[in-house]
Parts: C-alpha cells; sequence; structure tokens
DNA sequence: AATGAATGAGCATTCATTCAT
DNA sequence: GATGAATGAATGCTCATTCAT
C-alpha cells in the first residue's frame, strides 16, 4: 500500500487521501469512494501495517528451543527491523500516534497481548527446561523485554547514529540471558 | 503552557494555535504574534515539555550510591510517570511525532543523549565500586534500559489495564539487577 | 417511485441518485444508467410527481353541479392532501423549488393551468345557472382560490399544529360562497 | 447582502458560502468563518430576509380603517411584491425550502403567526365596527387570506405571464368583501 | 503588547457521470 | 439490462498567516 509510505515518512497526520491514492495510482477520490471515512481509512491501514508487522516479527524461526531460543528472537528483532525499515517507521508512527485516537490503540493494544503472549510462551517453556529462574512472573518480565525491544528501536529510528544497533543487541542479549538464567 | 494539555490529550497535530491561545485564557491570535510560525511555536513548546521532563526525571534523588542508586533511580521513574501522566502523555506524544518532523528530532535527540549519560555515569561509577561487572559497555547499556523505561511507560500509556506497573517495575528492577552485578 | 419519499421527506436537492436506486431496491447506478442526466432524471420524476397529483386532485367526484358542486370540489382538496401527506409534501416540495428551474417550472405551470382551466369551467357553468355572480373575472377568481388551496396545504406542511385545516376548511367554503354567489 | 441575490435567482440549495462571500466581495472562506456552519448561516440569512420581508409588509400604511383599511393592506401586498421581485423571490425560496428544514420552518412559522395576528386583529376591529359579519372565526380566515396572498404571488412567481397581477388583485379584493361583509 | 478581521491554501467528503463487464 | 469500479468537480470547513488597530 502506498500509504504506508508515506505515514513511515512523515507520520500519520501528514496522510492525505488524495495523496494516498494517487501515490498508488489512482484517482485522488479512492480512497474516500471506498472507505466511510478517513478514520475508517486510517484503522484499516493500521490493521495492515499492524498485521504485516505480526507476519514477520511472529513468523517461525528455525532454532534452538528454550532460553536461547527466546534470545535468538530477541536478536532477530533487532536484525529485522533494520532489514525493512519502512515497515518499522510505520508501525511506531503508529504505535506513537496511538494514544488519543482510540481506534488505533485497538489494534495496538492487540498486538502487545499477541507479542507478550509469545514472550510468556517462551518464558514458562524456558522454567520448565530449567534453564530460567522460577521466581519471575512471566507475563511482567514481558513488558519490559518487548519495552526494550520497541524502546531501542524507537530510538534507532529518531537518531540513527547515536544508536549502534549490533552493540546494543548484544549486551541486550547477554544482560537479559543473565537476568533470567537459573 | 495550556497547549501542553491538548498536546497530552489529543496528539500534536491537533494543536492550533487558536486553541493554544484561547485556552490559556488570551485571544485566538496571540500564539501566532508572538511566534513567528507554527513551527516555531511547536519547536519551542516542545522544548519547554522535554525540559520540563527533564527536570522531574533527573532532579537529585537523596538515596544510596552505586547499583542500588541505580536501580532506585529506575523505580522512581516508573513511580514518577504514574504521578504525573500528563507530562508523560505530552512527552511521548512527541516522542511519538519525532521521526519525521527534523525539528523535534533534534530536541528528542538531545534529551536521550543527557539521559543515557546520566546512565553511564552511574553505571561506570558501579563498576569503579565493584559492584556491576567490568564487562559492559555502559553506552549499549544504557540504550535498553532508557528503552525499557520508555517502552515500559508508552506501554502503560496505551493500555493501562494491561500494564501492572508496580509489578513490572519490581520485575524489571531485580533483572536489572542480576544482569548487571558483578 | 422511492425518490418521491426522499423528496417528500428531505427535499428535492438532497435527492441523489444512488440513493434513490438503492431505496428502489436496485443498484446505485441504475438511475444513471436510465436517465441521461441528473436534470432528466429529476423532470422525469417531478412529472410524474404532478401527474399523480393531478390524478388524485382532478378525478371525477360524483356530486352536485354549479356552485355547490365547486365548493364540494375544494373541500375535497382539503381533505384529500391530509390523506396521503406523502405525495402532498412531494408536490409542495416540487413547487418550492420550481422558481430557478426552468425544466420544473414547465410542469408546474402546466398543473397550475389545467387546474386553473378546471375551476373555470365550473365558475361559467355557476355562471350560466344563475348561482355565480356574472360580474367576475373566470380566469382571475380562479388564480387566487388555486393559491388559496395550495398556500393553506403549504402552511399545513409547515406547521401543522397553528393550521387547523378543518376550521380553514370551512371558513373557506363558506366565504367563497358569499364572495361568488350571485 | 448578496447571498439574498443568489437564493432568490437559483434557490437556498444551489447558495454556496463561496459564491455568497465573493460575491459580497470578500474571499471565498469569509462566511465559513463568521458561521459555525452553513446551516447556520442559512438561518441567519433566512432571519434577515424574513425580518425584512416582514418589515416591507407590516409597515403602516396610512388610510382607512376597518374593512377597508383591511382590503388597502391586501391589495398593498400584491403591489409590494412586484417592486422589489428580489426579496419576494428570496422569501419564497426560503418558503418552498421550509418543510423538511426544522431550523428554517421556525422562522417562516414566526412569520406566518405574526401575519396572521395583524389579520386578526383587523378582521375583530371589523366585527367591532359592524363592517365584517360576526360570525367568522377570525383566525381560521386570516389562514386562507393569508395563503391566498402567498399563494397567488408564487404562482406570478412561477409563471408570470399566465397571472395578470392587478386584475388578481382587484377579483380578489372583491371578492374578500363580499365574503367578509356583515 | 495584544486583538479582531480577513484571506488563501488544503482537506475530507459527496455526487453525478463514465466505463467495462 | 444491470452493476461495480473509478474519476473529477464542487463544497463545507479548518487553520496558519497577515494586516490594521
Amino acid at each position: 500500500m502506498a500509504a504506508l509510505q508515506i505515514i513511515a515518512d512523515r507520520g500519520i497526520d501528514e496522510l492525505t487521501l488524495a495523496e494516498a491514492g494517487q501515490l498508488a495510482g489512482y484517482s485522488r477520490a479512492l480512497p474516500a469512494h471506498y472507505f466511510a471515512s478517513k478514520d475508517a481509512a486510517l484503522i484499516a491501514l493500521c490493521d495492515f501495517v499492524v498485521e504485516k508487522y505480526l507476519q514477520r516479527v511472529q513468523r517461525r524461526i528455525p532454532g534452538r528451543e528454550g532460553l536461547e531460543g527466546f534470545l535468538e528472537r530477541l536478536e532477530h528483532y533487532f536484525d529485522d527491523g533494520r532489514k525493512d525499515p519502512r515497515i518499522l517507521r510505520a508501525f511506531h508512527a503508529i504505535l506513537g500516534a496511538s494514544p488519543g485516537k482510540p481506534a488505533l490503540a485497538k489494534s495496538i493494544s492487540g498486538l502487545a497481548e499477541a507479542s507478550k503472549a509469545t514472550f510468556c510462551d517462551f518464558l514458562r517453556a524456558g522454567i520448565a527446561r530449567g534453564e530460567i529462574r522460577p521466581d519471575i512472573v512471566p507475563e511482567a518480565e514481558a513488558v519490559w523485554i518487548l519495552a526494550a525491544l520497541r524502546g531501542v528501536m524507537g530510538q534507532w529510528l529518531n537518531d540513527e547514529e547515536k544508536t549502534p544497533l549490533p552493540k546494543v543487541r548484544d549486551a541486550f542479549v547477554v544482560s537479559v540471558r543473565r537476568a533470567l538464567q537459573a
């Protein structure tokens, strides 16, 4: 979708239906014709972005299981964002505009829950395997780990130079390992 | 400033100079009179918000030094955001709109650097005191720790119910202690 | 026709071809397919309304002839409008929009001429029977009588409560009788 | 007001705020700037038209009192409309669009009440003077007389040629005299 | 210093119309 | 014959900006 590019580049509020339509090779009026309102269009677009983002992040990575599998997953998160900054930018634009726009908040909230649930599964499996210390509350750990991932990518988007992604990734993985291991 | 309320409640792009002026008890035209352009006004406002936010977060907390002092500081971050959600919301609104608006990005970037520098000071002091493992790269750790703090607060703003702040705070502090301790 | 309902309820300019088509159980595009343009459709619709209205009003009423027959006809006009307000509303909507839309004016003018001609027939017959004073100019009397009928119904449509139709009808009939009788 | 001209010429729904502003020698945006919405602007305009119309029609005419004074007033109504067809056209455009637009209906209804009240005063005075038959219900007579006036002017606007105003006026006055006189 | 008046640019939205199926 | 897709034009409305007090 062409609107994704606009959102990624200039933010959610710079998106105009007219420009989206024209950038997509259609007429100015098409988006307004298909969607009931701009808000509806925005919701559809955001759902699309969020779903696409979810597909990227959630896809099965063949690899180790347990704690190391989880850490690999976190590493993947860092590397993946760099490969397709466009979708990442769009996602973070939506993320940033979410408070105050209840319609978007719902989508965003759903994604967060899904992500945290996946993390929890990994954490519990790690505990069961004796690799992760059993005194953690998976739901609580999942929150800050997801937060760190998103926060780091957000800082990277804000200031690429001051956020050396590979170094941060490695430091994060080592620290999470030490934080969680039994 | 009254504009802060608007930004906190409805986002950066919902801010109109006229409304800001009127909400502040002045005329519609005042903001336009004071500032050269809306962008200039927005920059000034964001600088104001960022600075105020910095003042809150960076203020000296009498307490322990070293690793435990650092962890206390992190705890404080969690608790402080809940006390004054308005300034937190405004800050995150700016944070979210920052990419694609270079003028804001500069402010935001400066704040991030200041925060990370403070963290680095703590981390280095912790290393010097033998409390923090010496193999870390302070600059890299600072990035993800700051990211986690912001990310958690962002999730809390997005979905208050699904983000049990006290539990997450405690889990985070324990995990960071384990991650960093020598 | 479904379009009649729209015109009656919300006025002539609220009519859209798409809505008319859909309300009639067909597709949005049907009206545009049948008629060359919206104006053509509007003319056809108005002719339809006017003709239907004419059928109602002009239909043979078995009853007395002469002055009393004429007065009965006037009474019938009052009563008939209340029985089917929908067609009445549609007709008055067209009537009100007629000036400035030459295409409609033609239809409307034709109807007025037909109505006045009918009235004139009655009036002349009444004169011939010696019931109506011979010094009137039937064409002139017909104008204001028709005008009064339409005007009363128009006021009734505008403010039903303030226009007690039966009382007005009776007063009108008595007054017209006195005005015309020889 | 320039908008009056547009309404008079092409009807209420052809009025665009932009054209009204430009025709008045101002910018396209002025009307939208001053009024909260188009509906609000329309209401204000209609109130203006109605009031101006009321001023014309209600103004004191030095002349006879009683029945003859009333009839003079009716004559004046006919003649006045021809003198300033613009305001008459505008008024009738509003009148025609009134059903289905509750905001306008209120104004219109108020004017009708005022006009009928004036008529009733004349009728009662005529009864008191013994010139008008005492068996009439002034409120009911006022309705159809006002209706006739408006209806005749409406027909004249629709088809000037087929509505010989002076003849109709004279016929109307004679008939009303006969209808009402004691 | 502060304000109201006024404007132009831009946006979402509606709708008649055309076209391909 | 009937329909959905697509478009351009027009409109109400918002808002930053300028100007005259």
